[in-house]
DNA sequence: AATGATATATATCAAAACGATATATTGATG
DNA sequence: CATCAATATATCGTTTTGATATATATCATT
C-alpha cells in the first residue's frame, strides 16, 4: 500500500488554514467533518511525527511555561504543496460501510419486525444529524459571501440533501415492509 | 477492540444463504453489495480460519479429485445463532469516507476550476454506479414476489436514492462555484 | 481552600482491515 | 499447445481504529 495515508491529507489540510495541535486536529474533525470523515489519535500523533521527518509540517515554538507540554504545527511549502498535489490528482476513493444495510441484506434470517425495527434506529440517528446540519448551515449562509466559508457550506449542503433522500428510503421501506 | 469483527457478520449471512468458498465469498461482497460495503481477501480469509476454530463455520468435504484444493464453507447453527444476535443489536456504525469531500472542504487552496474538476469527477463515477443499480432494481422487481429478493431490492433502491440525491447535488454544486 | 468533574493533551497498543502480491490450477481462445 | 483469464488460497506490510494510560488545566461547588 505504502505512502497513501488520507490522514495526512487531513492534517495538511486543517494546517492549511491554521496552526494546529495534534488535539486540536482531532477536535476539527470530530467537530465539523466527521459526517463524511473520521480520524483517531492513533493515526494522528503518528503520521505527525512521520510528517515532521518528512519536513511536510513543523513544530512550533513552545511557550508554555512549565505546563503541559503542548505540541502546535505548522505547515511548510512543501507540506502545501503534496497538498496542493493531492487536491489535482484524478481519483478519490469514497468508500462507505453501512452496518444498517448489511442488517436489512441478511434480514431474512430473521422475523421482519427486525428489520424494521433496524430502520427506524437509523431513522432517529439520520433526524438528529441533518438537525445538527440545518444549524451549520443556516450560520454559513450568513457568512457565505467569504470564500472560505463556501466550500465548507458545499459539504455541509451535501450532507443534508443525501440525509433527506435517506428518511424519504425510511419511511418508504418501512411501508413496504409493513404490507 | 477485541472481537467486534464485521467481517464476521458478512461471511455469516452470506454462509446463511448457501456455502461458499473465500473466493466466492470476495465474489459476493464485489458483485453484490460493494455499494455499501467492501471486504478483502487478506479480512476474508483470517476471519474463516478464526471461526472455524469457534466452530461458527465448518469446512465442507471437498470432492476435488486432485485438482487445486477447494475450501467451501458451511454455516453451523452456533453461527447462525451469532448472525441473529448481531441482526438484533440496536446499535450500527454506518460510516463514511468520502476523499472528494475532503478534497472540496480544502478545496480554497487552489483554483476553483480543481474543485469543479472534483466534483464532475465524482458525478461521472456515480452516474456509472447508478446504471448498474437500476438494471439490478429492474430485475429485482420481477422476482419481488419471493420474500428473499425483497431485502436485496431495499438496499439497491437505498442506493440509487441516494445516487439520485448526489447527482442532484453536483448540478446544483457547480452552479454554484461558477458564478 | 479543597474536592471532583470535565476538558485539554500526548502517546501507545492490540485488533482489524486494506491492498498488493505470491503461488498454483483450471478452462477457454487462437 | 501456448497463452491468457478466471479461479482459488494464503500472506505481508501498511494503515486505521478504538481503547486505554498518563498527566495537566479549568471551573463550579462545597
Amino acid at each position: 500500500m505504502a505512502k497513501d495515508r488520507k490522514i495526512d491529507m487531513v492534517i495538511l489540510g486543517l494546517l492549511a488554514h491554521e496552526d494546529l495541535t495534534g488535539y486540536d486536529i482531532k477536535k476539527n474533525i470530530d467537530g465539523g467533518i466527521s459526517f463524511f470523515w473520521k480520524g483517531s489519535f492513533g493515526s494522528i500523533y503518528p503520521a505527525l511525527s512521520d510528517m515532521e521527518q518528512q519536513e511536510l509540517v513543523k513544530r512550533k515554538q513552545s511557550d508554555n511555561s512549565g505546563g503541559r507540554e503542548k505540541i502546535a504545527y505548522h505547515l511548510t511549502p512543501k507540506g502545501k504543496d503534496v497538498l496542493k498535489t493531492w487536491l489535482k490528482e484524478e481519483r478519490a476513493t469514497n468508500e462507505l460501510k453501512y452496518e444498517t444495510l448489511l442488517k436489512l441484506y441478511f434480514g431474512g434470517v430473521e422475523d421482519r419486525s427486525v428489520t424494521i425495527r433496524n430502520i427506524e434506529l437509523f431513522e432517529e440517528n439520520i433526524r438528529h444529524d441533518l438537525e445538527v446540519l440545518k444549524i451549520y448551515k443556516s450560520n454559513l449562509e450568513k457568512v457565505l459571501d467569504e470564500e472560505a466559508h463556501l466550500y465548507y457550506y458545499l459539504t455541509v449542503t451535501f450532507g443534508i440533501d443525501t440525509y433527506e433522500a435517506y428518511l424519504k428510503w425510511c419511511t418508504k421501506s418501512k411501508k413496504l415492509l409493513k404490507k
